[in-house]
DNA sequence: ACCCAGGATGGTG
DNA sequence: CACCATCATGGG
């Protein structure tokens, strides 16, 4: 057990920004939480967040995780005041962190994710684990490419995926084999254009599901996802448009503020 | 029965 | 280029 002290995180907020779909609540106001094969339960108490694990885990894979070394208060304080949606929004989400969850459980969650409602999605992911999940101590770890069966679209369609079980068949056959370990090499030779322009290659991935994946899963945050949602607040809040330039650098937890306070 | 959900694809004008 | 029907499925 080891216990740090935090500002500006929030376990309830973060489980519920809608930017990972794995964590479990435990019960007495913590969470289960599954990162490939470790996994760990947080809770807090007043400004301290504990954490069921050694320092030497905490260091080697919560820390990062959590993205506990990022200053998200100078973010916060970067905001233009004279913004109100943005404030509030900021206000109510400031406990949210961007997450630096693993880049190929991301691009399945997400490619689910389109058309799609959270607490389904989150229900196929569940069932993706509990059917494919490869058993890791007392859970199961998200399946890799290869633990996936290439050719099971009816079984994808049968855990709830409905059309998008094609997409996810189509995925696991081009990142099995090595495939994910190419596209990792090849993202981590690519700015943010390039990166955008690889995942949108695979079918079924367009521009919102990539930028969710680079978001998400490649924490590349001047990524600013445009979901039916993002679009309604922007055209309700923003007529003259949305002041990127000022945000350049963290768009991306900009937007997860406006995501979040508007669910 | 209708609409929406962290959209993408393929076809048409 | 822009628009548009369609794609499963569960919940309001």
């Amino acid at each position: 057990m080891v216990r740090l002290p935090v500002s500006c995180l929030d376990l309830d907020q973060i489980a519920r920004s809608g930017q990972c779909f794995t964590w479990e609540p435990v019960g007495d106001g913590g969470w289960r939480i599954p990162h490939r094969d470790r996994l760990v339960t947080a809770r807090q108490e007043g400004d301290s967040l504990l954490l069921s694990c050694s320092e030497a885990e905490l260091e080697d894979t919560w820390r990062a995780y959590l993205d506990l070394d990022t200053d998200y208060a100078a973010i916060l304080a970067s905001i233009d005041p004279a913004d109100p949606c943005l404030s509030r929004a900021a206000e109510r989400g400031r406990g949210i962190r961007i997450l630096r969850q693993d880049l190929w459980e991301v691009m399945v969650c997400f490619l689910i994710s389109q058309n799609n409602n959270i607490a389904r999605i989150t229900r196929s992911v569940a069932a993706l684990r509990a059917a494919y999940g490869r058993p890791a101590g007392a859970f199961r770890a998200f399946p890799r490419p290869d633990e996936l069966p290439a050719a099971s679209e009816a079984g994808f369609r049968a855990m709830g995926l409905g059309y998008r079980a094609g997409y996810l068949a189509r995925l696991v056959k081009a990142l099995s084999g090595g495939g994910l370990g190419r596209l990792e090499e090849a993202l981590s030779a690519a700015d943010d254009q390039e990166a955008e322009a690889l995942l949108m290659g695979f079918h079924g991935i367009g521009r919102k599901v990539a930028d969710c994946i680079c978001l998400f899963g490649l924490h590349r945050t001047d990524f600013f996802p445009v979901d039916t949602h993002i679009r309604q607040v922007l055209s309700a809040h923003y007529p003259q448009g949305f002041p990127f330039d000022r945000y350049q650098g963290h768009l991306g937890i900009v937007q997860q503020y406006l995501f979040y306070s508007d669910l």
